[in-house]
DNA sequence: CTGAAAGCGCTTACAG
DNA sequence: CTGAAAGCGCTTACAG
């Protein structure tokens, strides 16, 4: 009694066509035809055969079926940081997205280290991926890349723009979103007009500036330098950096934030200097993150609505899949944004 | 001309360990044999075989090698909402610990849609997972669950115990939780306590309440039944209930919160009633999210470590595969709770 | 230490 | 409409 009864096969291991077409009374062929739904089958066939996978709780091997037909209905999802709830909500669009289509998500998460989505890449590879939805960790390198993911795949490049890699792009755009911030606080009225946060060198700060300052230029104003303040792209340093906007002999009665975090860390450091935001001093952020809504008083930004731009993400790679054999230039998507007014819009001094 | 010329072999299609072997001059046995690292082999021929491998790119395909060898080294890795960052950060613990143990992430999520969850897992079980971290929608159903899952795979349930499921167990302590927060008020001298929010018909809210109740009882003291306070679990709805906990003739000076987000809306609920959190009205939440450290006063709350917990799941789902042959029993885990307090600690009145 | 052969679970021409 | 046979890329006894 060493060993386990060996029991009715079905409880040693899976069934597969051959146990069915036993089972059935058919050959394997006529089995795999039943399963990919041919119409070549007679529909009598067709029912026994159903019944006998019923029976057997049969469940289909996709890994044996992809690798015989040289296909792969995987796609990998490889992100610079999942815990940050943009790119969790971007993970949920593209797996929601990926699924609806038949598609499985092999995930992974760099944690913005580009060893370590040198090594996922790698690990994600063997897995024979029919493409990559890649959002890049900070100081990727396009040869590396190029390297552990061969010439041949697909890849739709999220957010950060690789240096001389040729993937598809999808971003949002940056500075259209700052320019729609930029037009609101002017349309309310402000003249004297602030960047606030960020950092000067990171690409997405530069566009959301340049797009401030395209939209100051519209309207005949002038973007101060002294009025270009850099934080870190957190609430913390935001608080505590708000006195950089109060220096000199002239104040800005308004700020566009580079983001969320920065504009409600803004606020916070406006109160500590006993000045209401929305009231004393107006701002706008960028990503409108749950927590916006709900500030005091409710902050208004720019949506970026991340999951739809995961399920856009998902869109535009399977569309290259589709293509495969006709592409041959480079798409760059630009993601739809909005601004969110907060509601009753933030009032001006 | 109406094909692409078909060029170097390596352009067309992946090289596969027998373009390696004629590479090399051995057999594909032999190749094998190098790219597991047996130790069987001549060093000259590894070395021979290992120079043609980086030669023509080669990458190993694991799906082709499971298959041969009736192994797996996917997880599949079933979120309920990944949205919620307290599951986005538990899913990168689970990526991050199966990564470092060679393991691939088959991600679904299923946004609480215990339709969606039988799809998703369907789909996943098609590609053989060597197991499943699950964290199940509500109103999951284990019979079926049981139907998709079959009998035979690991699976490690979290978060919310499956009714009739007999699958591993990952929970977090809620009730010993709450006792800490409990404990928490009632040494700083707190005795009329209320209980505020969650939905008392969920299972993690009844488990607070009663740890919530023992601390009381352990202490001389009694929970009161119009202040155990039901709320939806949002900040918004907690804001609006604030009024319930001042109804009575005698009002409580602290409550436990549910969690975090609750504890958060009822912080505005009193300042709207001009009562300042922490020094008119003691509370605690529950998770840690990031927004509680930056609240004003910062939140005490209690910490479930969600990315710790992910980890610990992913422990231990390898323990049960590793353990496969010879488990009986059912595992319940319960992870570590521990009070993070606010610096400086709220003030009593 | 290496090679020839069989097989994992599936699919796909090719005959009939 | 169905069956026999070959093969996807790998591994593993089994001989030598």
């Amino acid at each position: 009694m060493k060993k386990a009864a060996t029991g009715s096969a079905s409880t040693q291991r899976a069934p597969t066509v051959c146990d069915i077409a036993a089972g059935a009374g058919v050959s394997r062929a006529t089995v795999s035809l039943v399963l990919r739904e041919s119409p070549l089958v007679h529909a009598d066939t067709r029912a026994r055969v159903q019944a006998e996978l019923k029976k057997q709780n049969y469940v289909y091997n996709r890994g044996a079926a992809n690798l015989r037909r040289r296909t792969s209905n995987a796609i990998a999802l490889v992100i610079n940081d999942l815990a940050n709830p943009f790119f969790a909500e971007f993970a949920t669009g593209v797996d929601e997205a990926l699924g609806e289509r038949g598609y499985v998500t092999l995930l992974g998460n760099t944690g913005e280290s580009p060893q370590r989505q040198q090594a996922v890449l790698a690990s994600l590879m063997e897995h024979t991926p029919a493409g990559l939805i890649l959002s890049p960790a900070e100081h990727s390198d396009a040869a590396q890349l190029r390297s552990v993911l061969g010439p041949h795949l697909p890849v739709l490049v999220f957010n950060r723009k690789i240096e001389g890699g040729n993937w598809d792009f999808l971003a949002l755009d940056n500075q259209h979103g700052a320019e729609l911030a930029t037009a609101h606080l002017i349309e309310r009225g402000h003249r004297r007009i602030a960047f606030y946060g960020g950092h000067a060198d990171s690409s997405s700060c530069r566009q959301r500036r340049a797009g401030f300052e395209k939209a100051m230029r519209a309207a005949g104003l002038h973007a101060r330098k002294e009025w270009m303040i850099e934080t870190k792209p957190s609430r913390i340093d935001s608080a505590a950096s708000t006195p950089a906007l109060f220096q000199g002999k002239h104040h800005p009665t308004a700020a566009v934030c580079y983001n969320d975090a920065v504009a409600l860390g803004l606020m916070l450091g406006l109160v500590a200097r006993s000045l209401r935001p929305g009231r004393d001093f107006a701002l706008t952020g960028f990503d409108d993150i749950p927590e916006a809504a709900l500030a005091s008083p409710p902050l208004t930004t720019i949506a970026t609505q991340p999951r739809e731009r995961g399920r856009q993400a998902a869109e535009l790679l399977l569309a290259q899949l589709g293509a495969a054999h006709t592409r041959f230039r480079q798409t760059t998507a630009s993601a739809q944004l909005q601004v969110r007014a907060s509601t009753p819009p933030p009032t001006c001094t």
